[in-house]
RNA sequence: GGUUUCGUGGCCGAGUGGCUAGGCAGAGGUCUGCAAAACCUUUUACAGCAGUUCGAAUCUGCUCGAAACCU
């Protein structure tokens, strides 16, 4: 059986325009895009996560933007029920489906899948995360090696979001979350497609300069005043946000946080990268040409 | 001109005779439910010259440079 259908998925460092590229993809396609961005999916966020336009968003129909509050859990998990969702109904429509975005973990998710775990109880997750804020890594560690010393051997050990992981699934279910990782990859109903955009560093350097003044003169640090009451949360662990919530809290000059929003989304930019260049799938693009683009399809 | 204090890697900063300071930035990387997160690895020093000493970033002298005060 031939699969006739296909999901496009754009990704690439931040800054690097693929949000241009998905669009002109999904007029000249005349279908609908799916974002695969860990931020731009909450409602409550828009200056400093880029997103694409008004006119944009009204233009073509996006999937998985302003879908979420901040205060709801997002993951990848989240993801990728979302996002199968999104592409069956898009399919219901055409053949081709758009995807786009820089959330490594979530285009692998919705790629490959993930393997069935058991939901963990929110009162242990709670439970676990009270006694390490309390106790610190040092407990965190010592549980780990007690309750599930074969993960605990084979984990980074100094990680303390992978050592609650593995705590709260062992206390939930009784078993090591390695007995559930199969590291089986599903198969999907459909054909993936996927091109990587790779600029030249200077120029990625330079957008992302470019792109963070502007978010400044478009009101950044508005957004964030507004959201400050909510800074604990997850959500806004956020590049563009935790730096200006730093200034207000008076760490540093406005300035030095501006340089430290631009310092912190290259070092963003790059973790996308090495993530990226790891999957041997994707199809590497310098220029954002679609009719090169088109042909590869 | 004089006195004093000081000069540590791209930046901050500890060390005052022998033992990797550390942090930030830079470079490379990891990744199955917080991923714009979290974590790992790693390059670059002791202003210069001469001396004391088995051994000097550390002590002495001179030179250069900086700051403060005095004239």
């Amino acid at each position: 059986m031939t699969k006739h259908k296909s999901v496009i998925i754009i990704v690439g460092p931040t800054a690097s325009n693929k949000t241009n590229l998905s669009l002109q993809l999904a007029a000249h396609f005349n279908t609908s895009i799916i974002s695969a961005d860990s931020r731009q999916c909450f409602k409550e966020l828009n200056i400093g996560v880029a997103k694409p336009s008004q006119q944009e968003l009204q233009s073509t129909k996006h999937y998985f933007i302003n879908s979420h509050s901040i205060q709801e859990s997002v993951n990848a998990q989240v993801f990728e029920e979302y996002a199968l969702k999104a592409v069956e109904e898009i399919f219901q429509q055409t053949d081709i489906a758009v995807m786009v975005g820089g959330t490594g973990m979530y285009i692998k998710a919705f790629c490959e899948g993930l393997d069935e775990i058991p939901e963990v109880d929110s009162s242990i997750r709670n439970q676990i995360i009270e006694n390490y804020t309390i106790n610190g890594l040092s407990w965190l560690q010592l549980e780990v090696e007690k309750n599930d010393p074969s993960f605990w051997q084979h984990t980074e050990q100094k990680n303390p979001q992978r050592l609650i992981r593995a705590l709260e699934v062992i206390k939930s279910t009784g078993k090591s979350i390695t007995e559930f990782r199969k590291n089986i990859k599903k198969e999907r109903p459909f054909n993936i497609i996927r091109i990587g955009i790779d600029l030249p560093k200077e120029q990625l350097h330079q957008n992302i300069e470019e792109r963070v003044d502007a978010m400044m003169n478009n009101g950044l640090l508005e957004e964030v005043k507004l959201l400050q009451p909510l800074q604990h949360l997850n959500a806004l662990q956020t590049v563009g946000y935790k730096e200006l919530f730093s200034y207000l809290h008076k760490m540093y000059s406005l300035e030095e946080a501006i340089t430290q929003i631009k310092t912190h989304t290259k070092q963003y930019a790059k973790r996308q990268l090495t993530w990226f260049k790891k999957d041997k799938l994707v199809n590497w693009k310098s220029k954002l040409n679609l009719k090169e683009i088109i042909a590869v399809i």
